[in-house]
DNA sequence: TCCGCGGTGACAACCGTTTGCCATGTGTTG
DNA sequence: CAACACATGGCAAACGGTTGTCACCGCGGA
């Protein structure tokens, strides 16, 4: 109790009590090879038994490395982050990081300005889904290190999720039940990754003669999920691939409020198997995204490039696999 | 582009620009009304012709001040804490705080050891269903400002969200229904809330002159549910209080397996009304519980007893309501 | 005219570490 | 045994700000 406000010890307490220099203890407890195991062991435990604790702002300040990560994100609400932030936690914890969380709010301009005025303070940081354009994008990864995560630009180290690929498998699905009309729910127009999914989708679609449509696009959120049932539905469609698992639990709470059956009268995928998709009514058919891995693997390329001893060209950008997650939201058409 | 690696524009370069002295410029960066109208929009004007970006652990170094808040929380992966984390996140940004995520991963000691490791790089931390003894935490809180959420220690100040006085209603609506065997499916022992909640369970079916059951305790996550589901189902009951959402939608997803009809068989009740909740099935009765606003609510009393010139006896712990939001998981039984 | 005063800005001392450079001591080699 | 390489530890200068203290200025009042 009584040890209320006494001033922190500093190394420099720690000097005086073993009767070495500063440099030595600082030596000691940062790079323990530089010193004899002797004097080492001697300063450490000196340190240990006056509770020591480094002041983390006084060595980046010193040796220009804050051991920190932003994880920016552009909505900490969208349960599709869940998944990174818990991934991007482990990683960084586990590679002794600090993890700070940004929310951009969908917008880019906080984006470049939040990272900008941050990026003292920052080692480098792990963009979700960047909503930036990719000038924008480049010139930031020159200010700071960058990994990107569902984003790839060219110079700048990325992780995506191969979703494009499971939508061909999606579409194979949807069409081997007999679907003819099978329409995408599109997403934010700036999202690559909506991009990269209406795309596959097209072309998916026309290796089996059939031609795309999309409705849409529909801001993020599961919100939108009403719009963009009452869309489909328009479309005439009977079975739709939706940007992402947010929007198609929307949708299924649609669907249900205007009596239309999932899969008898319309079958619904979604994108990314976040939580909740396995028990949502009826469970999605979805395409299985590994987005807590993703996170790890960008801490990784991360950390990786900011060792400046460590063996530069690693591949600096990774691949991951999605796989059809076939529930009970998809089935042959009946009617 | 060629800005590459230029050295980063310092007050210094600022004041010999300008032809006033460092301090100067650093007072009108930073402390505006120390300096005269003049000199400041002159040095300011200056600071945003050369991008002056200030170096946030310099800042800390000199005023001892680090202008970041950790929030931390026992498991990221638990959706309790999304809304926490949205919450926090949008007062902090709000307040000019930094937001650092700490995953204790439903370890005390991680908790105290982190905190204690962490504490010279924060200004205060939010303890989200802290894990502590009581006696751990008020050392903790010598050590440095905290503010707990769920938890209530004297000399802490809190946020609490009034699951207990919830529980009463829950417990009101499964008896109007014809319930009388009522069990409560208990979470993690060391948990604050789930004592309350059980606490008040007991209370509340006494007031009926029934007697309280539980089963459990079970360890945190929804895959408890299938344990739990099976022990309610043991224990004859025909309506259960789940400690938690998770626990009720795992139940909810054993139920269905076994073939149980909820709410025809067995009614359940969840507590938090966690995302989800909402589009189960069938969707969950639950507490619902205004879990961002106590996010807000925790970090406007931490950045309150930071200031140092401001009015300290504020009320330092503050109650939030809880409501009975009634879905489909519980009803009459009709068997 | 002189004094005191509020407002403004400069000086310089920190804040706690890291790190480049150098002096010393020890062991190895020819 | 000389010469040299290397391991070890000390000195002191950064790192980029903040802030207490003080000198100076011009002003109004006596």
């Amino acid at each position: 109790m009584e040890s209320g406000r006494r001033r922190p010890v500093t190394i420099a307490d720690i000097a005086a009590a073993t009767g070495v220099a500063v440099s030595t203890v600082s030596r000691a407890l940062s790079r323990p090879s530089r010193v004899s195991a002797a004097t080492r062991e001697r300063i450490q435990a000196v340190a240990r038994a006056m509770d020591y604790v480094p002041h983390p702002p006084a060595r980046a300040l010193a040796s220009g490395r804050t051991r920190t990560v932003a994880l920016v994100v552009s909505d900490v609400t969208n349960p599709f982050y869940f998944g990174m932030i818990r991934g991007t936690q482990q990683q960084l914890k586990a590679a002794g990081y600090a993890h700070l969380l940004i929310d951009t709010e969908d917008s880019a301009d906080h984006e470049v300005e939040m990272l900008h005025a941050m990026r003292r303070s920052l080692d480098g940081a792990i963009l979700g889904a960047s909503r930036l354009p990719a000038r924008a994008l480049v010139a930031l990864a020159g200010e700071i290190p960058l990994v990107t995560v569902n984003r790839n630009v060219r110079g700048v180290p990325s992780v995506v999720i191969d979703t494009p690929a499971g939508i061909a498998q999606a579409v194979e699905h949807l069409v081997s039940l007999g679907h003819r009309d099978i329409v995408y729910v599109s997403g934010p127009t700036q999202s690559w990754s909506n991009q990269a999914r209406w795309q596959a989708m097209r072309v998916a679609l026309e290796r089996h003669g059939l031609g795309a449509q999309r409705v849409g696009p529909f801001p993020s959120g599961r919100g939108s999920g009403t719009a963009a049932a009452d869309a489909v539905l328009n479309s005439g469609a009977t079975a739709c691939v939706a940007f992402n698992d947010l929007f198609a639990l929307g949708m299924l709470t649609r669907l249900r409020e205007r009596g239309v059956r999932v899969p008898a009268d319309l079958s619904v995928v979604g994108c990314d198997d976040i939580f909740g998709a396995d028990f949502s009514n009826p469970p999605l058919t979805t395409l299985a995204a590994p987005i807590e891995q993703a996170g790890r693997m960008a801490v990784s390329l991360l950390v990786a490039g900011l060792d400046p001893r460590a063996p530069q060209p690693q591949r600096r950008a990774v691949v991951l696999p999605t796989y059809l997650t076939v529930r009970e939201s998809t089935g042959p058409l009946t009617s």
